[in-house]
DNA sequence: GCAGAATTGAGACTATATATCATAATCATC
DNA sequence: GATGATTATGATATATAGTCTCAATTCTGC
């Protein structure tokens, strides 16, 4: 396994982010940075709002979520209940594969789904521009330690 | 073409589907159904609203969404800017190409997704129980009307 | 340390949706 | 039709998720 300067702490990397697009470095991103490098899945705004001293605005806190999922260092992810959700994306357009039993997830990397949706959509005369994919299921893990559906 | 009992108006066949599920045929229910047919394309609950008098509560109408979800008669929709819509489903699983021009959809069928989503989620050792999927583009009537992108 | 610009946070506000519960409407039965 | 058990309604309160405003504060380069 090879390290590199990119795979410092999470909280390090949403720093480096957020002056990379020229952004200050402020008491309340440092502690949202920390914040979420804690958080192990995916999580809400108010999940963090709770990990945060109060004083820390609320419209601080939506204000730097949006920049970082701009900034590509979070995306947005669509729980099976209609919750939306943010977690630490893996750059690129890519899909989830997210576990209903643990919160965990994976990203859906080497999938041709974007091929059938294109050739799909073409037989519709339809001229794609994007799409929304999530997909819910049980990882390796939960299935393994025998966990029934809730 | 055939005309079978199925193919009433829109409203009858809500109405039909609200009595199959053991509700009751009230005047709001009623005046729902005629507002959902009159809609040409995805709509929320508020533009339902709008449609009907304002002595209609909120809550019927939202009730009254969510039973016909769950009877399978309208599905939810997410549009690119992640506003919940509604629309008659076209019974079973299925997806939509999405038009961010003038708002139709149409149905994805005779698409292998499944399949693909099937094989990619075993190879990470994950067992689907779900997915959602949004199409946005363009539909073939806008691309020949040669509109551009808002 | 200063000035100017960026940022913050308190709170008002919006939009969407659900919960409560007294009242009213429905419908099967008489 | 009338009755009554049951279901449904709607006014209102509450919840949730997020945006907007703007005076006060904090950064950063100088």
């Amino acid at each position: 396994m090879v390290l590199t300067k990119r795979s410092a702490t999470v909280t390090e990397q949403i720093l480096e982010a957020l002056q990379d697009q020229g952004y200050r470095s402020t008491a309340p991103r440092r502690a949202l940075a920390a914040a979420i490098g804690e958080q192990e899945h995916h999580f809400t705004a108010e999940d963090l709002r709770q990990k945060l001293p109060p004083q820390l605005g609320r419209a601080t806190v939506y204000r730097t979520l949006k920049i970082l999922v701009d900034a590509g260092v979070l995306c947005r992810v669509l729980l099976e209940d209609g919750d939306l959700h943010y977690q630490l994306s893996h750059h690129g357009h890519h899909h989830h594969l997210l576990c209903v039993l643990c919160g965990s997830s994976q990203d859906l990397t080497g999938c041709d789904i974007e091929d059938v949706l294109a050739t799909t959509s073409a037989r519709h005369g339809f001229e794609l521009s994007g799409h929304w994919l999530e997909v819910y299921g049980r990882c390796r893990k939960c299935i393994e330690n025998g966990q029934i559906a809730v």
